[in-house]
Order: structure tokens, then C-alpha cells, then sequence
DNA sequence: TGCAAATGATAAGCAAGCGAATTAAGTACG
DNA sequence: CGTACTTAATTCGCTTGCTTATCATTTGCA
């Protein structure tokens, strides 16, 4: 059990320690202090490129986009409204929900937060073959998927 | 530069979401799942692997292994102890430093929670091929050895 | 119509990270 | 010897996530 003859690869594979959290945990580090001088965090960052794609969103719309706890989003928002890089508006349609709007600060910070990507992906994928960071990609995405059904099955 | 005619794989290629955020937050989900009926998190359970490894480390060596910061493992193994999982002891050859020891309840953690990763890790590689997965692992380990070293630099 | 159930947001409280500041104990050097 | 630096751990305060509970509104159905 300990040492099979021929162990399935897995994610202790590597070294024994937790590569997908720390790879996580890493990441955010570096982002962060990219960040930082823009007065914003890499998760509040995200709230913004959502509102990229579609302005107006219901806080509870962002949190099924980035399939977080509605009362996380409610937190990041309040901290991006503090720094003035998004609106709350209530929903004249429904006056349990806020819409959240993008000002033109936050608009400007989703620009800032995909150059940073780049330079980070850039560090991150150095020496390592563009054909294998492809299969690496299209296994996490699969991961993503197979983890979060299981969750939606309990 | 949005719509290069042959986009670099990155971090984006995916969905433009941050995969490997999520991914590591789902396997910290589940993770916690399975593991609290036995009264630990999965944070607390690697301090326990690293004991398994080697008894009697100083909290600052934990830290050392885990590349997290001497408060982080300052309060995982306040909860440790807590529970009974470990024991605190004062090194004699010096007095600032706490030596950590595994229980026996501690030890019998660290069997329950290789069964659970290989359990998650059967739900996240289904349907992935084996050889893809092993390029993967390999990809996530020089990814990050990249970042770390980017961090060291700064 | 009217009342029960569902939904959107927030509050409170917890865990895991971090940095900065503090305290106690060792080490090194003039 | 004594002063200055380093190191180990903790405390404090922060962000991001979670769960559970609460409040207000909306919806659905008898």
C-alpha cells in the first residue's frame, strides 16, 4: 500500500506535497503584489472582468459566474464601491437585488489585470514545452469540471 | 494584443477564469468534506504528513517544509493540539523553539488521509488519459518552481 | 386574495493565508 | 563583558473563502 509496484499517478505523485493548492496559493502571492499598487486584490480583480464581459450583473449573478458564495461577492463589492471601482444600483425590477456597475476606474484596472496574466503565465510556463502546457490546460479545465460535479452531486 | 492571430497558451486559454484558483479551492472543498468527521482540516492534516516524515520538528522547520509563514503553522498546530493530533514540546538546546510531535491519534490521520487523496484525485483524473496526466503533474511541479523562484528574486 | 416558500443580500463567526510588530532567547563581535 | 544582531514564536489586523442565520422582497399556489 505504501509503496506500490507501479502507483497510479496522482497528485502526491510530485513530491508529496499539495502542488495544486500551493500552485494556487503562489500564484495569488504574485498577483497580489502586482497588484497592490493598483489599490486592488486578484479576487476583487475577477469581480471586475465579469463586469467586462456584462455590466449590470446582480451580485448574485457575479457569485454563480465565479461559483463563490453569494456572501463573498458581497464582501469583495463592498471593498471595489470603498475604492470606487464599481456601483451597487438597486434593481428598479426587483428591489431584493443590486446591480453593479463598472466605473471607468474599474474598467481601466481589467486592462492592468490582463497584462498581469500575461507576465505572470510568462514566469509560470517558462522551459516548459507549448504542446505539453496545452495538454496541461485542457487536464486542469476536465479536473475543474469532474471536482465541481462531484460537489454538485452532494 | 486582445486578438493575437495565435494567442501564447496561458493561464486564460481556458475560460478566462481562473482555473487554477478553483481548482485548488473545489480539492480544498471536498478535502474538508471527507476529512471532517474526523475533526481536522485539510491544511491541519499536511503539518501532520510532515511530522509522519519526520517527528519532532520546530515549528519553524514546519513552516520551512510547507512554504507557508511561521504564523500559519502557529495556529494550525494550536488547532493540532487542540484536538490531540500533536504535542508541543520546548527544545532543551534552545528554549525559543516549540518541537512538534505526532500523537498517536495524529499518526493514525495521516493513513486516513492518503486513502482520501487518492480518493479525490480517482474523481478529478477520470476520464483524463494517463500519460496526459503524467505530463500535467510534471508541467504543474515546473510551474511551481518557476513562481517560487520569481518570489526568492523579490 | 393571502399565506408559504424561495430568493437576494447581509451579518456573525470561523479557518487559512499574509505582513508587521513584539517578546524572549541565542549568537557574534568589538 | 556587553551591546547589537538574529531567530522562534506569538499577537494583531487584514483578505478571502466558508456555513449558518436573518431580513426583506418576490413568487407561487390554493
Amino acid at each position: 500500500m505504501s509503496e506500490p509496484s507501479r502507483p497510479r499517478p496522482s497528485s502526491l505523485t510530485v513530491d508529496y506535497k499539495p502542488v495544486f493548492h500551493e500552485l494556487a496559493r503562489v500564484r495569488a502571492i504574485l498577483f497580489d503584489a502586482k497588484l497592490a499598487p493598483h489599490g486592488i486584490t486578484i479576487s476583487q480583480a475577477w469581480v471586475l472582468t465579469h463586469l467586462w464581459q456584462e455590466d449590470g450583473l446582480s451580485q448574485s449573478k457575479i457569485a454563480g459566474r465565479m461559483d463563490v458564495a453569494t456572501v463573498t461577492t458581497s464582501k469583495l463589492i463592498d471593498r471595489l464601491e470603498d475604492h470606487g471601482f464599481v456601483k451597487r444600483q438597486v434593481d428598479p425590477a426587483d428591489r431584493r437585488s443590486n446591480l453593479v456597475f463598472a466605473t471607468k476606474e474599474g474598467r481601466a484596472l481589467v486592462r492592468v489585470l490582463t497584462k498581469i496574466v500575461y507576465e505572470v503565465d510568462e514566469v509560470a510556463n517558462a522551459g516548459i514545452d507549448p504542446s505539453d502546457l496545452e495538454t496541461t490546460l485542457g487536464v486542469l479545465g476536465r479536473m475543474r469540471e469532474n471536482l465541481k460535479s462531484e460537489l454538485a452531486r452532494s
